[in-house]
DNA sequence: TAGAGCATGTAAGGCGTTACATGATTTC
DNA sequence: GAAATCATGTAACGCCTTACATGCTCTA
């Protein structure tokens, strides 16, 4: 921790990941693939909105791998052209980990929402369930005062004609569905958690 | 229409704006403004989960000059600095309107759901109630067959979890909020239109 | 004269988009 | 041998982000 230069092997550090490769990163922790399985992940899945280009997905995949994050090897495959597969490093997986962990930011949850979904499904099986549930707790809190905050100023401001109100009320009824899923996504959950464990882990739930 | 090389005054057509563009093209279509002034829009809105720098807007309003689609004029404002003052030109107008009537595509919109909710906030007043009722019918439906595949998916698919399963849940439940929306929005408005000419605009719902 | 608030702007760097290029193999 | 599919990549261009620069005015 105190010596003068970069060790090497160290992870970089230097300047953080963006969203998207912090999702390759995820998807590639669970199992190593090559870029081309990752595209067509993205094709096949309806909840990616989002359709990474060549342009995007290749060079996203080579400068994780010049961070130290990702390490690919050619691998010639039954007939067709040489893959390149991906898998994480110990520094990938630290940095997936602290990516799982971030604190939820009150302040931008409309504009992360997505990304927190993305988080929540990645941290199945590599998160503790009280981190999850920690997780869920925070998530549901800033949606709780993004919505007060949105009901204050509707209530408080004057609107210059009926189409921003009633875009302002899509926002409302939008985010409070978000907060009614988390809850019952927690209530999940802890069921499950209680089913294997009734004892240790929930005791107050089994009084009800 | 037929002539041979380019007219001087004509919009330039080359590549097409962005969201950004458009939007700030909306907003100076009700009321010219400074960029100054359009950052303070952006900033005291909460319908806006975005706050562009300075580094964004004033080049894009210079962009949309150089364009032919704005024309700034200095104004030396009692005080301070010397404002630019924006407002659209003629071509400016029709590029707007044609952003406004740009139909909904339904392939993308999980994605486009946020522009979609502008061009709805901009059209009040510009556009033709008979076209936003259709705007809002086109994206009415949109959702429908989103949520019918999502639905689909979820029950053909195998799913690698919970979490998976629950994340799309969410994207389910929130177009469903979505969908909602876009029903009583119709209501509202078509309510609206039957207040001020019962008979002659919309006679099928007077006999209910 | 230092500082704070208003107002517009520039510079460097990075990432994404579109389009094209390339290789290898199987099928018609 | 032409076309389709798999698979990776490059090049040009544009926009955004962050950070800094610039002017102008009013107040302490």
């Amino acid at each position: 921790m105190a010596t003068g230069g970069p060790l090497i092997g160290e992870p970089l550090e230097e300047g953080s990941l963006t969203d998207f490769e912090q999702i390759l990163l995820g998807l590639l922790a669970r199992n190593p693939r090559s870029g081309y399985e990752l595209k067509r992940f993205f094709a096949t899945t309806p909840a990616a909105a989002y359709q990474p280009s060549s342009g995007t997905l290749y060079p996203a995949l080579r400068r994780l791998e010049r961070r130290g994050l990702l390490t690919g090897t050619d691998t010639p495959s039954a007939g067709r052209r040489t893959q390149r597969r991906y898998r994480l490093t110990a520094a990938g997986h630290a940095a997936h980990l602290g990516w799982l962990r971030r604190p939820v930011e009150p302040d931008t949850i409309a504009r992360d929402l997505g990304v927190h979904l993305m988080r929540f499904v990645m941290a199945e099986g590599v998160l503790a369930p009280g981190e999850i549930l920690g997780f869920l707790g925070d998530l549901g809190g800033a949606l709780e005062s993004f919505i007060a905050n949105s009901e204050r100023y509707v209530e408080a401001t004057p609107l210059p004609g009926r189409h921003p109100h009633l875009a302002l009320r899509h926002g409302l009824d939008v985010h409070r569905a978000s907060l009614a899923w988390v809850r019952t996504a927690i209530e999940t959950i802890t069921a499950e958690l209680d089913a294997y464990s009734p004892e240790a882990l929930s005791p107050r739930r089994r009084r009800r």
